[in-house]
Order: C-alpha cells, then structure tokens, then sequence
DNA sequence: CACGGTGAAAAGTATATACATGTATGTATA
DNA sequence: TATACATACATGTATATACTTTTCACCGTG
C-alpha cells in the first residue's frame, strides 16, 4: 500500500500528483501503460470513482490516453497543430492605434433561404436576422460584414446600434460559444462588394465564412469579405503555452 | 419535470447542454444565478452527482463560476479568440480521400537577400536553403510552396527527396517549433505563380506568409500559396474543448 | 488453419449516500 | 444595539455499488 502525502489538498488531486509524478521520472515509461484502475484502488486503498477522477481530468489536460478495454497510456507529445486567431476587427484597428467606424448599411428581420435553413439546421423556417455592415479603418473601408443571427438565442439584436457597438462584441456579451467553424479563400470581388469596399470588380478579396455555436445550436452565420489589398490575417502563437 | 433528449450522449453530457442552451438564451440571464445542484436535481430528475459533474466541466470550461455555500453563476463572457488551424496540406488530402503528390521545382543553398537576412534576423550574411514545391492533389496544383530553411537549425535539408516525405513532415521531425507567425492575404497571381498553378495570371490566390521559430532562432519562413478556386483553409474548434 | 463464441478485464456512466466546508441569515442574549 | 450562536443551504469531496460498453485473448469446432 502507497502512501499519498499529508497535506490539505484533496485526495484525487494527490492521486493526480502522484501519477504525474510517476510519468514524470518514467517509473511507467516502458511500454507507457498505466495500472488499471483497480490496481491503483487497490495499491493507493483509494476508491475507484476518486482514481477514475483523477485519471478523467489528467485524460482532459492532455495527460494520459485512456481506451475504453483497452488501458490508461501516457500522451505522446502534443502534434504540431499551427493556429492562427482571429479577432474582433474593431478592436483590431483600435489597437493599431487607428479609428475604427462602421456603417450600418442593412439590419433587418428576413425569412432565410434553403440555404441559410439548412446551415442553421434548422428544423423549419423561421426568421432570423440579418446585418450588413461595413467597417473602416480610418476612413478607408476593409471589411465587409453579413451576418445572420439566430434569434432564439439574440433576441434583441435587430434593435442595437452597431455604429457604437461593433456587431461582434454585441453577440460575445450575449451568447457563449462553444464552437466555431471556420472557412478561409480567396474570390474576386463582385460588383456589390467592389462597390462597398471601394475596389475594383475583380480584385482580390479575403472571404472568412464562420459559423458559430452555442451548445448544440447555431447562434450566427457571418459572411466576412477583407479587401485584400488593405487587410490580413495575421498571428503569432506558441504552441504549447511556453510564454 | 423537463425532459432532456434522447439521443445517444450519456446524461451529464445532456445537462451540459440543457445548462449551455439556458444560459444562451437568456433563460437565467437575470441575476446570472443558476438553479442549486438540488433545484436542478428535482428539475431534471437525475442524481446529483451527475448534475454536479455537468456544473464542475463547465465550470473547468470557463462557462461558469462557483462559490461554495453561495451558488453558481453564469462567468463574465472571456475576451474572445478565435482560432484557425493550419495543417499539414499532404496529411489534409490524404485525411480527405484524396491523392497527393508534390514535384520538387528547386532546392538549392543561395545566399539571402537582404530582405531575407532581416526576417531571419541574423547577424551576418549566412547561406541558406531554399526550395520551391508544387503539391498536388489528384494531379490538380492546389499549392504553390517556398521555403527558406535556417541550416543551423535543420543541416541536411537540401539532401531530402520531398517527393516522398513532405516538407512539412521533414521540418517537424528535425526541429521542435515553440512560436509560429501567420500572415493570410488575399493576392492575384504573378505570372510564375499561374503557371505552376496552372490558374489564370490575376485570379484570386490565398497567400499564406509562415514563419517558425525554434526557441529564439527563426527556423523557417515559408510563402504557400493557394489557388483560390481549389482550396480553401477550414477548421472547427472549441474554444474551451467542452467535447 | 480459419472462424466464431465466450468470458475476463478495462474504462465509462449513473446513482445513493454521507460527510465536509463555506456562506448568509435570523435569533437569542449580553 | 451589537455580538455570538444556531441553522439552513450551497458547493466540495469520498465511497460503495451497479450496470454498460469495448477490447482482447483464449479455446473449441469446422
């Protein structure tokens, strides 16, 4: 029987330590298997649903593998995933050190297409919402923003004012997303988004599709188009939090 | 009584999501307080342990906030990021079904310009490599690749055959990245650029600007375009990983 | 040898129960 | 009036138990 150390915390968060200890000086590096649950219950004279705990959270923070019949496995090191962030444009333009304005060019409740029902997996048609806003960076418009937002879960949005709340900030204080699906390409202007943005047709643009979620619902769809002779996507990131 | 659905996901899963829907539609918007683990219980008619482990990940999730003897709260919206994964375009076709196939158009040590010479920010003038690669996916070019690699960091680079490892793969297993810097932009395409992609001189490409650092040493910056008819860059992610 | 069945072992889920701990509130007492 | 105590209620932790789902190894049969 192992002895867990006396101290406050509490008792599966030493059974964390003491298996993070034990991967860290590699005592179960060999073939990198874990004791099963019950032989941790047994060698710890802990309960199972504590180690089980235990185990769960260090499976959630990357830890440990766990294959149901199978065994609990330490992680291999993380794959490179390479991410880029992408923020708010008005606060983007602010920081730079430039004025952010927008126009509100439509805002409106409209019966959504096939189309649009069927991104939203809806289950019969119902209104949504509508915007289109053209946003300025010192005068000079960069990106143009549609959106459609699902009322159910922002019923007020058809009454802000988007030329004083940036339309992203409103739905983020509204509704919290669990996902976001993303979209990047590139397509030529057309003569609506030409105009808007003061281009020429045909020019290229930067098109960001996203849709985002809240639990098992879409809260909005947003069609961002970024002239891409005035705008980009940029980022620096650290893949494993080493900052 | 309120029923959850009956899909498959196990139950606390489903208070998750009942908690995640209620809180996106307002429904305990006001105080921002929650229904007490036993209100919740008698709501929902499970135990409370499940209902607690439901509160506890979406707690951890950054969805909530606890305090012992007073209740639980909806948690202030975070400052919003969103992220966008970049991969490994040979593992991405080959995940989609799809063939892929790379032609090697240069790889070759050169001296860097100056320009060069600053984003690698050396001291002095050293050589490095270079390579320019086509990958295709079935036969049709849907990215335009050039590289600039520091050889102090990955030596035997321009004595690879990149038309069976990709390049890609070659640099993650030779040297850990610890920061990544993305760029996107939306260009035409030069004459060259049109003729590897086989596109039109003008037409719309997505261009992504990379550089990688190994600890405080830029290992590589790499310049990949893509047809903006062929390809587009996509993900799905959820900010707290609540899956 | 190939195939299929069967059972053991592993993790996953769900519940009932108990007690611990922290907070707010109301009430009795000095 | 002010302090101390009791109490109710909230979340936090720990256990015992039971059942489910998945995987794998073994074994017998064709």
């Amino acid at each position: 029987m192992i002895d867990l150390p006396d101290t406050a915390s509490p008792l599966y968060e030493k059974v964390k330590d003491y298996i993070l200890t034990n991967i860290g000086t590699g005592r179960w590096g060999k073939d990198r298997k874990l004791p099963s649950e019950n032989e941790l219950v047994a060698s710890l004279g802990v309960s199972r649903m504590t180690v089980h705990r235990a185990l769960r959270e260090l499976t959630a923070a990357g830890f440990l593998i766990r294959l149901q019949g199978v065994g609990t496995f330490i992680a291999p090191p993380r794959p490179q995933s390479t991410l880029i962030e992408i923020n708010n444009i008005a606060a983007e333009i602010v920081e730079r050190g430039n004025r952010h304005r927008s126009e509100v060019l439509v805002l409106e409740t409209i019966m959504p297409t096939k189309e649009l029902v069927l991104s939203f997996e809806f289950a019969k048609r119902v209104p949504i919402y509508h915007s289109v806003v053209v946003n300025f960076e010192n005068d000079l418009p960069v990106q143009l923003e549609e959106r459609f937002v699902n009322p159910s879960l922002i019923p007020d949005y058809d009454k802000q004012d988007f030329t004083r709340t940036a339309t992203y900030d409103y739905l983020m204080q509204k509704t919290p997303v669990t996902e976001v699906e993303h979209i990047i390409s590139a397509i030529p202007a057309d003569k609506e988004t030409a105009r808007h943005l003061g281009i020429d047709v045909g020019s290229c643009c930067l098109l960001l599709h996203r849709r985002t979620w809240t639990g098992a619902v879409v809260a909005t769809i947003s069609k961002l188009t970024y002239a891409g002779s005035r705008y980009s996507l940029g980022s620096r990131y650290s893949p494993s939090g080493t900052n």
